[in-house]
DNA sequence: AAATCTATATTTAGAGC
DNA sequence: GGCTCTAAATATAGATT
C-alpha cells in the first residue's frame, strides 16, 4: 500500500482556494448532491420542486423539476394555472389530498412511465456525448439526463419500497405521465 | 439523566410512514438543507441558482435565488436577457470572468447591502408573524425570509473569510445591490 | 474527465421538552 | 409549532488511479 493521504471533508468555510479543476469537480459533486436531495424531498414529502443551476461558465443550464420545470415555472409566475378539472396535474393534486397510499401508487406508476421515457432519451443522448467527447462541461445536457436517470431510478426504488411496506396495491390504472425534469439551454442564451 | 432513546438518522429508504406532523417536520428540515446547500454552492462556485419549492399543501411557495428568482426565471425562459452593458447583473458576470479576488470583493460588498436590507425586512415580517401566530405552515413567507437571513449571514461570513485569506481589499466601491431571494405567493395562486 | 477511496464534516429522523 | 439533542446516515474535499 502506498502512502495515501486523505484529507477528509473540509469545513465549508475552510475550503481552500481552488484551482479551476477543483472548482469544477466541486461544482459537479455538489450539484449532484442538490439534485439528489431535491429528488428525495420530492419523493418523501410529495412536494413539487424546481431547481435551476446556471453553470459558472454561463454556458449551461442544469435543471430538475417535478412536475416539469416549465409547468412549475409558469405556476410560479402565476400564469397558466391548471384547468379546474381532468388534467394530469390536477389528478395528482387530488390524489395527494385523498390519501398517501393511493398517491404513492399513482406516483409509482407515473414514474415508471417517465423512467422508461427518460431512459430511451438518455441513451440517444449518450451517443451525442460520445461524438462530442471534448468538453462535457460545455454541454451538460446529456450529462444531466443520465443524472436524472439515476435519481429517477432511485426514486422509483424508494417509492416501491414504501408502497410495498404500507399496503398492497390499491389500483392498477396508471395515468398518463408527463415529463419529469428536462435540461435545456435557451436558444438565445449566451449567443 | 432519563432514558433518552435516540433513533439516529434513518436510511432514506427506511423512513417509516410518517404521520402528518413528522412529514411536516421532515419537509421543513430538508427544505432548510436544500436552501443551505443551494446557498453554499452559490458562494463556493459563483453559480447562479434558483430553487422553488411548492409546499405539500399547495398553499405556499418557498423560493431562493441568486441573483433574484425572477431574473433567473426570466433568463431560463429565454426572455429579458440582460442588456449588453452597465447593469448590475452584467457587472457581476464581468467581474467573475476577470478573476476571483475582485469578484469576491464585489460579491462581498454586494451581499453586505442585501443583508442589511433583508434584515430590516425580516424584522418587520417577524412582527406580522407574531400577530398571525396560527398556521405558519399556511403563510411561509416570513419564515423563509428569516431563513434566508440566516443563510445570507453565513454566506457573508464565508465570503469574508475567503477574501481575507486570499488577498487584501482590491477596491472599495460597492455597486448597487439587487434583491437576493424573496419568497412570495402569486396573487392568483390557490385563490 | 471520471471513478474510487476515505477521513471527516454535515445532515437529519425521531425523541423530549 | 418549534426548540434542542444525538446516533447514525450521508455528503464530500482532496488524493490517487
Amino acid at each position: 500500500m502506498t502512502t495515501r493521504i486523505n484529507k477528509g471533508r473540509q469545513r465549508v468555510d475552510m475550503v481552500k482556494t481552488k484551482n479551476a479543476r477543483n472548482l469544477q469537480v466541486t461544482f459537479s459533486k455538489r450539484r449532484a448532491g442538490l439534485l439528489k436531495n431535491d429528488s428525495e424531498l420530492c419523493t418523501l414529502c410529495g412536494t413539487e420542486i424546481v431547481i435551476v443551476v446556471f453553470s459558472p461558465s454561463d454556458k449551461g443550464v442544469f435543471s430538475f423539476g417535478h412536475p416539469s420545470v416549465n409547468l412549475l415555472v409558469e405556476r410560479f409566475l402565476g400564469r397558466n394555472l391548471p384547468q379546474p378539472n381532468n388534467d394530469v396535474h390536477n389528478q395528482q393534486i387530488v390524489a395527494r389530498r385523498e390519501g398517501s397510499i393511493r398517491e404513492l401508487n399513482n406516483k409509482l406508476m407515473n414514474l415508471e412511465g417517465v423512467f422508461q421515457m427518460e431512459k430511451n432519451r438518455g441513451e440517444s443522448l449518450r451517443e451525442i456525448r460520445k461524438r462530442a467527447n471534448g468538453l462535457w462541461w460545455e454541454s451538460p445536457m446529456e450529462e444531466l439526463n443520465l443524472f436524472q436517470l439515476q435519481h429517477l431510478k432511485k426514486r422509483l426504488e424508494i417509492l416501491k419500497q414504501k408502497v410495498e411496506k404500507e399496503a398492497p396495491m390499491v389500483n392498477n390504472n396508471a395515468f398518463p405521465f408527463q415529463t419529469i425534469g428536462g435540461a435545456w439551454i435557451p436558444s438565445n442564451f449566451a449567443s
